[in-house]
DNA sequence: TTTAGGAAAGAGACCGGTCTCTTGTAGCAG
DNA sequence: CTGCTACAAGAGACCGGTCTCTTTCCTAAA
């Protein structure tokens, strides 16, 4: 085992220049890979790197060469599996173009978000994705795109930003989920999701402002219309934002009398909190309610029943707007891209017959 | 709203200075925060700023101040929700100090722990935050720490290296989850754990790098032994390192003709996939098997039954490691500190009786 | 009136790389 | 033997901040 000396002052390519007798742009040749250096000196400035436990300084690198080789990547909340299954999704995509990730977490707070993203813009990362909190204030994101950075947006569209954006087909998965309750006989059907509310009732579309929440809301209100639902909006339950919030907004649901026979969840977080709701009141999952959420959780499969899910290619989803954004760092120009994946939902034994 | 001007190249205090008709030096001290300047100067300074979208490169910064106000986290994957909740701990201890997290993921393997090292050393991350993958190949961690910048350790202890550790008393915690068992009159319990076994059975200690597996081993089989177990080391399964091994293992394990009726999971991961295996074959819990695992992960408490749990503090781990590490970054001189917190079991409905 | 002191602004070196431009030298054709 | 080219190495500017040192100017004490 070789001994490393102590050094507190990390070496630097002068240093190493000094070390191997050579000049401090020949040196820099040899560690850095570029330039024309003969192959006797090369050895020699190679074994004085070694010698002095070089390394390179990436952040003087950087600031030289313009590139960082960091994706940043703002999600809403990394503890939510679907977004941590997405960033590895991008992650590896990233990882076989020799990218790095830097992550930062907006916990769905526009002002979070801002912050994030002036912080990666300060560290100069070479391009961003982002899971916008909400449409009304992008302006942190239109300037990142105008500053000639790459933007990629992740899960959530915004018509006004034409850049890449890799979604599902959020509309058509709440129309078909919200189908199957129908078709099994349910009309009144709860569609609990995460989305600030400050104590308003939903009323209208006019009021949303994160793409996906949205489509998903007008896919579930026009299938319950189409079934001959009287104001299906009525329905729609905005708040779920956390763990106290889920838990008092599905228990309120569950002990109001002409409570809902079947629940749409919006993500399997909030599905798991209306699960533990529906299990303190020894209610049984279908025979008294019905159940069915977004994102085919891991511990969806394990209970009983099995809650049926929507299955939405969440790993696709990061993988293909990284592949997206890395495209365009690699210099390839083309119009922006707005990719929408499809889902699927995988019928397990949660949707039952209403029970009055 | 305020137009603001397309520009390629990222305006520098260079172009503030100009703007406001000050030298650079002045210009700097104001967008800097730094020195003396007159009101009169800081306002015309800071408008220019504004008018020209100014954004500091906190690259250059951290160039120049030796400190970039990051931190560098390198787990062992992710997406387990044990380090997705430590890392939210850890992130936010760091916010509270105003420091940033780079996240990057080893996947457990050593070499790619290597290359996330190298990778933050080289972006001059202020300290480190790792769990180690094992405790042979220490290298580079030895490096990082020699080269005088901070180390603390997450979740696992290395003997070899002092520095500011924090774990949980993971043999103990073995010994109690295995004496819940013993006491319901399990003999045949198998221990199921996520460590890299390269197709070799369980020997002893001596082949485990990792000190939480080792410690937990430990303690699995000194209570098995306690209780007049023979030979407890043969209950001992190496290699649950995804979910495909874990499966595996799993049916190998349940398939077997004299298959344990009791078994201990090292993480909720594991836990998981057993579980399924369990289903699978029409098994009951805990009538057919009984099941405890480590981590008391959020589905662990809406199976039926709900699973009889160790509950690690684990955001605090994260928490109370971030808060060492930023007390040392902040110049506080200290003799590295090993902390230790306390586990407790979470009693629920998987463990009954054996049934032969 | 002289001068010390301090506040405010400027000049320029520096961090550790990259990269362009220049210089020196060897090889080869004429 | 000269001249041209190609290649290898050196010199030094540059990136965008920070920070030390210097200069300028104003006030107040002796």
């Amino acid at each position: 085992m070789t001994k490393v000396p102590y050094s507190a002052r990390p070496k630097t390519v002068a240093d190493v220049a000094r070390a191997a007798n050579v000049s401090k742009a020949t040196a820099a040749r040899v560690l850095g890979g570029y330039g024309v250096v003969s192959d006797t000196i090369r050895a020699s400035v190679t074994a004085a790197a070694k010698a002095l436990d070089y390394r390179p300084n990436e952040l003087a690198r950087s600031m030289t060469t313009g590139r960082s080789g960091i994706i940043g990547v703002v999600v809403g909340d990394i503890e939510n599996p679907f977004f941590s299954l997405a960033v590895r999704g991008i992650s590896d995509a990233a990882k076989a173009s020799s990218f790095n990730v830097i992550l930062a977490n907006s916990g769905e707070k526009i002002e979070a978000e801002k912050a994030a993203v002036r912080l990666l813009i300060g560290k100069r990362v070479d391009g961003l994705i982002v899971t916008p909190s909400e449409s009304r204030d992008i302006g942190h994101l239109r300037d990142i795109h105008r500053s000639g950075r790459p933007l990629a947006l992740l899960d959530r569209a915004l018509p006004d930003l034409d850049v890449d954006t890799v979604t599902v087909d959020d509309r058509e998965a709440a129309i078909r989920a919200t189908r199957v309750l129908i078709d099994a006989g349910h009309r009144n059907i709860a569609y609990v999701t995460a989305v600030e509310a400050n104590g308003h009732e939903y009323v209208d579309l006019g009021q949303i402002y994160t793409s996906s929440v949205r489509e998903r809301i007008d896919g579930f209100v026009s299938a319950c219309r189409d079934a001959g639902v009287d104001r299906p909006e009525r329905h729609v339950r905005l708040g779920a934002t956390g763990p106290r919030e889920t838990r008092r907004l599905a228990d309120e649901l569950l002990s109001h009398p002409g409570r809902p026979t079947a629940i749409l969840a919006s993500d399997s977080v909030i599905a798991l909190e209306i699960l533990r709701a529906i299990r303190q009141r020894g209610m049984g999952i279908p025979n008294d309610i019905s159940l069915i959420t977004f994102h085919d959780a891991d511990w969806t499969g394990v209970t009983t029943p099995p809650i049926t899910v929507i299955d939405q290619p969440v790993y696709a989803l990061g993988h293909s707007v990284a592949e997206l954004l890395i495209r365009r760092l690699n210099g390839q120009i083309q119009p922006p891209e707005r990719l929408v994946l499809r889902t699927a939902i995988i019928t397990r034994g949660s949707v039952g017959p209403p029970h009055p």
